[in-house]
DNA sequence: TTTGCTCTTGAATGACATACAAGAAACGTG
DNA sequence: CACGTTTCTTGTATGTCATTCAAGAGCAAA
């Protein structure tokens, strides 16, 4: 009863299931979500989904990467803008996967794929905001500081119910302690 | 074959059972222990549980109460140090836990106990945090905002391995920033 | 002794991630 | 075109898990 082959290749097959993937972990989330219900929703057996992935881990990794791939695409928007703004756009870009970002957190210690992931994406984004930061005149070690606490502080809002008004406070503090000389946005 | 009766009463089986329940989940992780295996642990059937508590989560409910109540114990020793040394203590106290913090966040949207425990916990954290900062002369709205940064700080320190020169750098920062005329600790 | 409460249990249930081996379709080579 | 190999898909099974249910055992009060 195997359907069809060579006409559609691996990548084309995986966006599908990556993307049915992705938006069944959005809306109900990793555990919320079983590989039985993926595949429902693809039309084929569940076990189909370990030819293409080892593990549901796995198929969480690729999903990743595709918003990761997504967001860097969205990236150069914001580049010309002040801290504060590029902190805001960050936060707007991760809200719909905060529940992704707290399970990411979750099976750190439980599964070395997804802990691969988590430390390959913090290098990337650290090395981003230093350079960031560096750019706008911020000494080496300072930087390094302040790209893990910004990041802190937004992985925080991610996972913390609060309100535009303490989001904002949050991040002005932050643009103006780590940017003192720095002109009003 | 049920054994023990009203010579032992509920609070000191509570007791015994979040004592192991709390050992398991700390060296085991949440999701890799099983009820199967915390009833074996302490010899009893592993529905035996759930007469004590409703669900997986309540028990994890009571085993964060237990530490939170030693902590708060704990807390009395450092109430006059400095905010830097507060945070560092903070740090060393759920360093432990760290893996549990990391659950509590990921279950959030699956258990309505836990977001319970959770909006419960730092409801209470920001209030103590917010006291200290007006004791130390901070504005109400500024004092607000630190705690909250201080609190997203300490949780991202807790889930992101680092060095103890970084952990000694954002604290440092963080100090400074908030309390920029404090003498130095 | 009977009744009822507190606690414990054995045995199930249904969901889940995943493993295994067999089969169907397409391909590459003769 | 024939045929073995590779790529994909499936039915079926396994073991683990949280949780449920109904039946008790021990104890206390009536």
């Amino acid at each position: 009863m195997a359907k069809n082959k060579r006409n559609i290749d691996l990548k084309v097959k995986q966006d599908e299931l990556e993307n049915t993937a992705s938006r069944l972990f959005l809306s109900l989330g990793y555990e919320g979500t079983s590989m039985n219900r993926i595949a429902r929703e693809l039309g084929v057996a569940p076990n189909t989904l370990y030819w293409y992935y080892a593990s549901k881990d796995e198929l969480l990794v690729g999903v990743l990467n595709r918003q990761m791939s997504d967001t860097l695409a969205r990236l150069p928007t914001i580049a010309e803008k002040p801290l504060k703004e590029k902190m805001a756009w960050a936060l707007r870009e991760f809200e719909q996967s905060r529940e992704l970002v707290a399970t990411v957190h979750a099976r750190l210690e439980q599964s070395d794929v997804i802990r691969e992931w988590h430390d390959q994406f913090h290098r990337f984004v650290e090395t981003a905001v230093i350079h960031t930061l560096r750019a706008d005149g911020v000494a080496r070690e300072r930087a390094a500081t302040l790209a893990t606490v910004g990041t802190f502080l937004v992985e925080g809002l991610l996972s913390h119910p609060h309100s535009p008004r303490q989001r904002e406070a949050i991040l002005q503090w932050f643009a103006d302690s780590a940017l003192p000389s720095q002109p009003p946005s």
